[in-house]
Formats: structure tokens, C-alpha cells, sequence
DNA sequence: TTGTGGTTGTGCTCACAATCACAAGCAAAC
DNA sequence: GTTTGCTTGTGATTGTGAGCACAACCACAA
């Protein structure tokens, strides 16, 4: 494909491709079709051959995409394929259940500290890191981590936001339910889980 | 506004508008204007008046909408009017920090019930909820309630999904990394966490 | 070497959503 | 009353992404 801005749309699709490639992978499926994925998947064909073929021709035509190669090829267009440190702010209900979660490993993100402000929390063990004080995240300059997650209250959340951008912090999952004020260089990702099960009684 | 037929996008932002709303009327402003609203919530004020004339016309010319009312015509809209009823499966971390999240009753949520299959977590109080069996989910159909919030691991979705189903669940917040195969009268939302955390790395 | 079945890669078309621009309309002042 | 200032509601325009149809292409078989 000749020079084309690649869909914002098309960006959102990758990780669920990623994911998909390595499903297979560790059942030893070798290849795979558009139409076989686009069914696992419930998209179209066409869908997912222009998504793959925004990055380059990975595919062999009359055969599908080898899954293990097209597999590192998305990691790398993810950049995942190097080991993602991120870090958590907010040690409570959920920053808890994320700090303990398996499955971002899949993606390579790495879990490399938490912060919280309670002191009934700082110094307590979750997963393998220890809860340090939110004054420490000034020390995050020096240790090159540029994605962060954010689990606290939402009056708290701009805060936090401005200390982490200040440490060096260049991407922010936020799960608090408010609009996070950012310098455009920084990215940020916000679910707000509520928000989505608001929607789902107009439909029903 | 003639016969048209209300964008999907539309309706996903609407639960943002009535949490905006519903903020503002805390903080006793009578009237807001598309221009301010939408400083708040980094959209465009013509975006704003288009989505809520969908609706009708709530809003005064040279005055703007009135935050009150507008916040109850948004609440009707999407059936947040009466207290809408969900049930939660999986009292692993993830549902356990739902289960005890105040944040839902904003949109007049109320966690029912909670089942489990996990003999240690059965009986167990979460919030004002005893976990139930999930053998129990077919109680449901005599409780006429139709939401479900699923927190089970991936490989066990669709089996829950395809319970509830059968015990009258109208729509499912699933929060597995997996698509889930129900029936089209059947609305699902995904939130894949991980999948989104994968998007940042590629903007940094 | 050539033919065949099957699948990719992609220009084109269509559908939908965001944005713009302005007429319509209300409130408050005079 | 009438005028002024401001904001809504909406047709028209623009932009973006999804879907389609088909040529290009590969592997393999004969
Ligand atoms: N729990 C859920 O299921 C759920 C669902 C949807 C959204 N959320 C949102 O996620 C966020 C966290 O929710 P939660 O249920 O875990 O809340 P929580 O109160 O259990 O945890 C918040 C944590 O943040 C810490 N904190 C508060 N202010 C801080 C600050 N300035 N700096 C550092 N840490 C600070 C608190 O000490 C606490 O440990 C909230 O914004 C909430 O709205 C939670
Ligand atoms: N924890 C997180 O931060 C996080 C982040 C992203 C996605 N998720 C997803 O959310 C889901 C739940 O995650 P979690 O961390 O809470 O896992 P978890 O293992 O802590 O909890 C899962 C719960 O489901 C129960 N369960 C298992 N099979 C069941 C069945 N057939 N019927 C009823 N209950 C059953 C288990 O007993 C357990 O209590 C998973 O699909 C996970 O991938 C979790």
C-alpha cells in the first residue's frame, strides 16, 4: 500500500489481533486466514487484511499469515516486543486487583512500582513490589518508565497525573471517571467502567 | 430535529453527559451552555447540541440548557430513571473491587447478587451481597433482573455468558479478554484492560 | 513448465460521524 | 414595544473508516 496515515480505528484492532496470534501460537496453528480470524474475532475479512496490511505484506496469498513471524511482527509495531515498565498509582480496590493481575504480561507490560498516599497502605507487599509514598514518584525521572496507571479517586486524579508527567511519564491508563488535562506530547487512555454499564439499559 | 435515526457514538456519550450533569447540579449551576460543557468534557459545543437534540430540545436559546432537567431527560433516556438491577459473577479481585464500588449508584446500579463457583468464596459477604453458587443463577429468572456484570477468567466467560442468558439477562458487561457468542436481542460490552494498556506504547 | 485453487493486498464506493455556519429564538434591558 | 446579545437547533459540508470486488500472487501438482 502506497503512503497512507494509518486509522486511529486500525490502532485499537492491533493489541486484539496480538492477542489472537498468540492464542495460536501456543496451540501450534502455523497459519492462519483472514476468514478463519475475522470469524474467531467477529469482524470482516477485509477488515482485518487491510488493518495487517497498513504495516507491510505479511501474508502469503493462497496460504493466510504465519502466525509465530506476523505475531512479532505486531508486537514490534506495538512496541512490545521490548518489556514495557509501567507503573500504578492507587493501591486501593482496583490498583490492587491490577497490581496482582497476570495478564498484562502477555503484552510484555511489567508492573515496576506502586504508589499510594495512605499510610495504612505504604510499605504493604502487592504482587512483587512494595507500596511506596506518592512523594517518591519524583524518583520515577531516573528510571526511564514512561507508562503509568492510574487507580485513585477522581478529585485526586489530576494530581497525580501532573506529578507522573513530571517524572518523565509519557502514557496514562486512567480509571477514574474525569477528563485528564495533559501537554499533547503525553497519551492518555481512559476506561471509565461505569460509564460503559450506562449504556447498556438504552439497548435493553 | 425531523426523523433520525440516533448514532451509536451518540448514545455512548450520553452517560458522559449525565455524569456531567449530574456533577454541575451538586454544585447548584442552574444553566449551562454547550460552550462550557464542552471545555469540560474536550469536545466541540456543536457536537453536544446535536447529541441532545437528538432527544429534543432541552435547551434555551441565549441561555443554554438547564442542568437539572436536563440531567432527569438524560436519565430517562437511557432507563437510568428507576433503579436498574445487575448481577455480578466472579467475586475474584477484579469483581470484588465492583462489588464494593460506590461509584455506580450515581447511574442507579445496584449489585443484586453475586455467585461464584469457588467453594472458599461461597457464603462469603461482599458489600451487602452474600456470594450465591452460580449454580443459583437460574433463581434469576423469577427476579426480573436483566444486567450482568462478568469478572470470570477468559476460558469460563461463555459458559456464564450462555447462563445468565438462559436466566433472562438482557445485557452483559463482560470484562474478559474474549468475545463472547450470544444471541442479537443480547447486548455485550467488552472491557479488555490489558488490550487497552497495549495501545500506548505504539503513541510513545 | 504450466495450470489451478485459494488467499492476499488494495483502489473504489458507500455509510456514518464530526464539524461548520447560520437562521431561529429567547431573555433582559431600555 | 423594540432592540440587543447570546445560544440553541439543524441543514449542509467535510472527513474518516468500513466493506466490496477483483487483480495480483503464491504454492503445489501434474
Ligand atoms: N472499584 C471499582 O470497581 C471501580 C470501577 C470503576 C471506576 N473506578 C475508579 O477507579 C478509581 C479507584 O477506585 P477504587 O475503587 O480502587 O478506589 P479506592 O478508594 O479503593 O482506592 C483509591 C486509592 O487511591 C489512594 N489515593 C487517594 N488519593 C491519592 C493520591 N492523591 N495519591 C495517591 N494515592 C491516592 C487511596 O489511598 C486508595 O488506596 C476511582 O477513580 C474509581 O472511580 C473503580
Ligand atoms: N484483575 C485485573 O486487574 C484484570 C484486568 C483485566 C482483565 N481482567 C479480567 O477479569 C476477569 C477476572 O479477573 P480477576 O483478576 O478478578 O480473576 P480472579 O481469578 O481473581 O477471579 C475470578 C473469579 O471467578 C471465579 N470463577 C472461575 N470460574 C467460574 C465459573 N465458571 N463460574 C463462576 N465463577 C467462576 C473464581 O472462583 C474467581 O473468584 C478475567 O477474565 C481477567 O482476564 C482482570
Amino acid at each position: 500500500m502506497k503512503y497512507h496515515k494509518i486509522p486511529d480505528e486500525t490502532i485499537k484492532r492491533m493489541p486484539m489481533y496480538l492477542r489472537a496470534f498468540s492464542i495460536l501460537k501456543t496451540q501450534n496453528q502455523e497459519t492462519i486466514s483472514s476468514q478463519q480470524l475475522a470469524e474467531r474475532l467477529h469482524l470482516n475479512p477485509p477488515q482485518i487484511r487491510k488493518d495487517l496490511s497498513y504495516f507491510g505484506a505479511f501474508g502469503t496469498r493462497g496460504i493466510g499469515y504465519p502466525v509465530s513471524s506476523t505475531a512479532e511482527q505486531i508486537r514490534s509495531i506495538l512496541k512490545l516486543d521490548v518489556s514495557q515498565q509501567a507503573v500504578l498509582v492507587g493501591a486501593g480496590r482496583l490498583g490492587t486487583a491490577i497490581a496482582s493481575y497476570p495478564g498484562f504480561s502477555m503484552f510484555g507490560f511489567d508492573i515496576a512500582a506502586i504508589f499510594d498516599n495512605d499510610n495504612n497502605k505504604i510499605g504493604k507487599t502487592i504482587g512483587k513490589n512494595l507500596v511506596e509514598n506518592v512523594a517518591e514518584i519524583v524518583t520515577l525521572k531516573a528510571r526511564n518508565i514512561r507508562l503509568a496507571i492510574l487507580a485513585v479517586p477522581a478529585n485526586a486524579a489530576q494530581g497525580c497525573a501532573d506529578a507522573l508527567i513530571d517524572a518523565g511519564i509519557k502514557g496514562i491508563l486512567n480509571l477514574s471517571p474525569c477528563y485528564l488535562n495533559v501537554p499533547k506530547r503525553v497519551k492518555v487512555i481512559t476506561i471509565d467502567i461505569a460509564m460503559e454499564l450506562g449504556i447498556l439499559p438504552y439497548y435493553i
